[in-house]
DNA sequence: AATAATAGTTGATTTTATCAACTATTGATT
DNA sequence: AATCAATAGTTGATAAAATCAACTATTATT
């Protein structure tokens, strides 16, 4: 109906702006469903590290494209609140392993569903096919925009060390 | 091609993820634009008072869903760097109209030109169509997720005081 | 063996967000 | 008109986050 209205008002208008806008109301929607949780914080970085057998902060760094210093912070927070833990990789021993304990693992399927409910949410009255072409949209852009390739972080911890132990 | 890859891996991913990145992405490309300016922040705020003749730091606040508060610093920000002045609204007298000063009025085309050459960029490969309907999902997206429509800003400041003077 | 590069850590600094208390002004109630 | 509530803006204190450079430990390169 207002479609065009609406896009003539976007003229001009930086993306970055209605990004930022949904980011901030996507995770204020999702906080709500964390509430009885005993951490308040960095719900998807648990859930991208229980998502691999264990991943490097280099890995994480990328992935999120933060500072590697804020990973290590975000480490510290979570491995306090007894969700992970940092093992030192035998084959390389510069490399901290992070792993997703057996508490933090009792997390994940609730913060994917919460994820889940909320992406539902912001979906609403979006078609199936609707939902699929947004997506596509979504990671044309980013490699339009930032160098990398959006699957790049899980090519990486792949190391292929051919020592024998 | 891989698109089924792709919305696949997003299964379940946060949306707030992509659109932090693209934010992310987005301001980093735009600011490579703005060395040479003599301020280094708050492009966008300076657009938005730029497009309106006077604006309330209340409007900003709400147009940027950010606390008054910070409002007042980023005014203050801008203030120091001589691109707005506060005015006092003779209607009601605790408003301080936001003006766009001559100085911050030949930044504005710059920075219209860089947004939009960001987002060109950002929508490289995409037909005009596919920009529409971008445009189009993230506002009803935008609508979905959040309690406002997005253009309640817009309708705010036409205070409509019927006073004599 | 020497040097460079990588993963992670730390401390200092800056920036930003957040909240509550406050002033000034206006609006509403009686 | 007097009182009280609500609104716009400001301030100060605090907390949270991002940033950067220096550092250790380890591995890779020459």
């Amino acid at each position: 109906m207002e479609d065009k209205e609406n896009c003539k008002s976007d003229f001009g208008t930086p993306l970055a702006y209605k990004f930022t806008l949904l980011a901030k109301n996507y995770y204020g929607a999702a906080a709500a469903h964390f509430t009885e949780f005993d951490f308040d914080k960095y719900f998807y970085v648990l859930m991208v590290i229980g998502n691999h057998e264990k991943i490097t902060q280099q890995c994480l760094a990328k992935y999120f494209d933060i500072d590697k210093a804020s990973i290590v912070r975000i480490i510290d927070y979570l491995t306090d609140k007894g969700l992970v833990i940092r093992e030192k990789n035998a084959l390389d021993r510069r490399e901290h392993m992070i792993v997703c304990t057996e508490k933090g693992k009792t997390y994940l399927p609730k913060i994917n569903e919460a994820f889940n409910l909320v992406n539902n949410s912001a979906f609403k009255n979006f078609t199936e096919q609707e939902q699929k072409l947004f997506f596509e949209m979504l990671n044309r852009m980013l490699q339009n925009i930032s160098g990398l390739p959006a699957e790049y972080y899980e090519l990486k911890y792949v190391k292929s060390n051919n020592v024998s132990k």
